[in-house]
DNA sequence: CTCCGGCGTGAATCCGGAG
DNA sequence: TCTCCGGATTCACGCCGGA
């Protein structure tokens, strides 16, 4: 007797592979709600001339400036919802998607994803320390890019490593306009004859910034304009496993040869800053059942104010019973307050925050 | 018998005057192929859900005005088509415009200016040196806003004052990002009750840069979402003529008694904003994003002791993690460090210290 | 008079796990 | 799927009052 694969059960996905393809088509092959991040460059408007067709797919023949440039903004719109289609639909719910592009095609791109049904986070700027000035002087030197980070739905709960970002900007938040320059030098990639392999490489300070503020190590990363292969590079370094499809076989060569070469961090060097939202929760009253603190002993506010402990874990303050944060919302008659920071007690004629006694038995906890 | 005005006689523009009334309506009343330049500022259809604090537990003034309320994106695409419909009608062939939004709205606004024939110039993008943070900790700081200057059409002549534009930027080519502050303090104008007069208002110096730019003396400047009249306050400085059009009386009347206090400068006026800075801050991980320290490398002490660098650019040390400077205190035992001259890592046998990675990385910024 | 510290505030699509 | 509620979360700068 056969063993029969279940039928609820997800194909397996090529990780860590470049595939060959359309991708439209190559993603259509692939199971919906299995990817964690996308992260896409596509083509663009100016590559599309040639394919004009009409919505109802008439060809369209030589027309005045004005139609022929309706049409071919049409066909590319097209082409972006297609994609944006099958991209949404391989996103796990609580997948998000980067997309880069510049005033050509950004904005027909933002407003497909609106439509299509992605939740707009942020609208990143790559502000480019060594851009190409602009030659004839007839314009600003053209000195950035955007990128849209979108959640596949407005409920989506995304990953942002807030505290990762933070650290890396050096301790206050990363903001929505990045520095970084172009890639040159020793990293862009050269063909056969020492030309540039791809024309628009793009550097991988960017992707590194991308994949640590909003992926986790082993996330699965999908690239589908996947070209000389920066986003699988870097997903590897840093542990993430990707997918890249890419329809030219001579970026396809140049990537896996790329990759190949590619060591993976140490998994001590991938820890990230972490976030106080992940330690685990102490409840207050553990402090009371562990008798580091005591029923009827009394907290202290910053204003001097005070409530004294219960058995429960609860507190009784002036006219108001009930937890240390509604306590100390209603003494400060705020819509909120934490009370881990805001309560204090009194040891040896010193007052402590309460928070400190927290910190204490989380740190037995790891032991 | 009465005196006929001729029909191929164009109806005057009621210059440097603030017309009352639905922006739509009313450009439907000026002339065809009138104005040279139209700045907008239109609503930016942010859709806000519930009520945001704090840290401190103070409360967001939002922009909750009822006009920026749509009930859908196919409503404000409606709305963004008219409008934009009308102002290129009464752009003179040679004309421009520039719109402002973010990302809730851009996207919808560059999409619909392609569509209806305007042709993109540049986007342009306004880093606001001092932006609100984000509370929450759940994005990226939202800390620009993006301009599109767009011409009337592919082969409009438009106006690009270069020279003027390079000499504003210390001699060269002035970039597609701007680095200019919010408006507040004293430029801010104030109702009766001592509240903010509008909840978006301009900063003079992001209108100056534009009309510097894309305008010359005596040209017409038509703002359609007027407010409380920057675009006319600093055209009237620069001597440039004004039309706004603004719907609510309150903007109108603060608008018309900023303008009439103004006075037209002689010739030549220079920004104040966001001339010199002091020398552009590196935050450690920049180094890191961009491979010129490796994640799991160690770093060295003068003492001799040793960290390793994580991929967000933090150090783990002996039994303490943090930023460069953090894990110097701590080993030294001393309240500060300064990192960067603190920690050295390994090149060919030799130790260099991180801080000439740091001035390196300067060094390719101010290129 | 200056200097310093505290306070106010700006176009914001700003939470998530337990039950 | 909905409700409840614990508790985590901010940067730059101008103004003002007190020393």
């Amino acid at each position: 007797m056969a063993i029969k694969t279940k039928a609820t059960e997800a194909p397996a996905l090529p990780l860590n592979d470049i595939l060959s393809g359309d991708c439209i088509e190559v993603m259509r092959s692939l199971p919906d709600a299995s990817i964690d991040l996308i992260f896409a460059d596509p083509p663009y408007n100016l590559q599309l001339k040639g394919e004009l067709h009409r919505p109802d797919n008439s060809k369209v023949d030589a027309v005045d400036d004005h139609w022929d440039q309706f049409s071919s903004f049409a066909a590319y719109d097209t082409f972006t919802r297609a994609w944006l289609a099958e991209a949404r639909r391989l996103l796990k719910p609580n997948g998000a998607i980067w997309v880069i592009g510049s005033y050509h095609n950004i904005f027909r791109v933002g407003a497909s994803m609106q439509d299509a049904g992605f939740w707009l986070l942020n609208d990143v700027v790559w502000r480019k320390s060594n851009p190409m000035p602009n030659f004839r002087g007839k314009r600003f030197t053209n000195a950035h890019e955007t990128m849209i980070w979108a959640s596949k739905s407005e409920n989506s709960r995304y990953t942002f490593n807030y505290d990762a970002l933070k650290a890396l900007n050096e301790g206050t938040q990363m903001r929505s306009d990045w520095l970084l320059p172009l890639c040159t030098g020793h990293e862009r990639l050269k063909d056969a004859n020492g030309e540039k392999a791809h024309p628009t490489q793009k550097p991988e300070s960017l992707l590194h910034r991308v994949l640590i503020g909003s992926t986790n190590p082993g996330d699965v990363v999908l690239d589908p304009f996947f070209g000389t292969g920066t986003t699988g590079a870097v997903a590897k370094m840093l542990g993430r496993n990707f997918i890249g499809i890419e329809r030219e076989e001579a970026y396809r060569k140049v990537a896996a040869k790329r990759i190949a070469r590619v060591r993976t961090f140490d998994a001590s060097a991938l820890e990230t800053a972490g976030s106080k939202r992940a330690e685990p929760r102490i409840p207050f009253g553990h402090l009371v059942e562990r008798g580091l603190l005591r029923p009827g002993e009394v907290l202290v506010s910053p204003r001097g104010t005070t409530a004294k402990i219960r058995a429960d874990g609860t507190l009784a303050g002036d006219s108001v019973a009930g937890s240390i944060h509604q306590v100390g919302a209603a003494y400060e008659k705020a819509p909120s307050c934490n009370g881990w920071t805001y309560w204090h007690f009194r040891r040896d004629g010193k007052t402590i925050p309460i928070d400190s006694l927290r910190q204490q038995v989380r740190a037995e906890m790891n032991n």
